[in-house]
DNA sequence: GTACTGTACTATTAAAAATAGTACAGATGA
DNA sequence: TCATCTGTACTATTTTTAATAGTACAGTAC
């Protein structure tokens, strides 16, 4: 017996979108869980049933899912699916560090040209992450 | 006449960086005008030169050079060359605050797996706010 | 003139992403 | 047991993007 209830997941592909459907997906879910809209233990869609959903081959979500498994957002469970992992931390301090800079310099460099002022950009970071914070657990 | 001085750009080009080469150009020169270290009217390496001194093709620097002009960070003078363009603003407010907001996201998206609290998110992306504004011009 | 500039092409190759199809072992419930 | 679901692992193919290679042209400078 585990969670068996498949979570209500609002995820959708943008043809406009630069990034590769797969990361899409990745970071769409990844984002999910990072907000608490997926909870510890609850079920993703299956492989082929998210596909349908999304209109994509299911390759393009188990290549999205293999990944989510590697970062150790979920795990997966023989003939069950994959469930929501509890947090761990497989990734170094130094990594983590590194990997929190290099957002953060990409996140930059992409801002830095369209003339906003230090505490617009800061103001604007902010707002972001408590909104994000804020987001509650589906009820 | 013109400022005829091409700067010095300091500018390389990694193989395990993810981003296309040309990307890598215009961000790369993108964040050197941001920050200062190219000042208005500096003229940029020829797309030959720069070819040649990141051992990439010539193509590949013009491609990344008319981005730079379209993003209006550098001018075209016909037969001159590149050079760094007064700051204009060819993007409407809707649209400078939307690709704000998608940075931060894609940001964010990138960082909530990491098991960063928010605070120490946030003092990471002030210090390399307040860093990048520091980098003085070079003298 | 010669030697630079950026730009505009065409063609080709290389790499990444996405699709299509098949197969297999574990889990579940009838 | 059987049917059906799960993730996973393949191969093959197509599509898309990036990068390279080569040529050409108009404008600028000396």
């Amino acid at each position: 017996m585990t969670n068996s209830k498949t979570t209500a997941l609002k995820l959708s592909i943008k043809t406009g979108d630069p990034r590769p459907i797969f990361k899409q997906v990745v970071d769409g879910i990844g984002m999910a869980i990072a907000v608490g809209e997926l909870a510890e233990g609850d079920k993703l869609p299956s492989v082929r049933a998210l596909a349908m959903r999304l209109s994509i081959n299911p390759n393009t979500v188990a290549k999205a899912y293999n990944e989510l498994t590697s970062m150790g957002l979920v795990d997966s469970r023989q003939g069950l699916g994959l469930f929501v992992s509890v947090p761990k931390q497989l990734l170094s301090n130094n990594e983590r560090k590194k990997r929190l800079q290099q957002a953060i310099e990409r996140c930059l460099g992409d801002v830095m040209h369209l003339n906003y002022s230090d505490e617009e950009i800061l103001k604007a970071f902010r707002e972001e992450l408590e909104g994000l914070r804020k987001v509650p657990k589906v009820g």
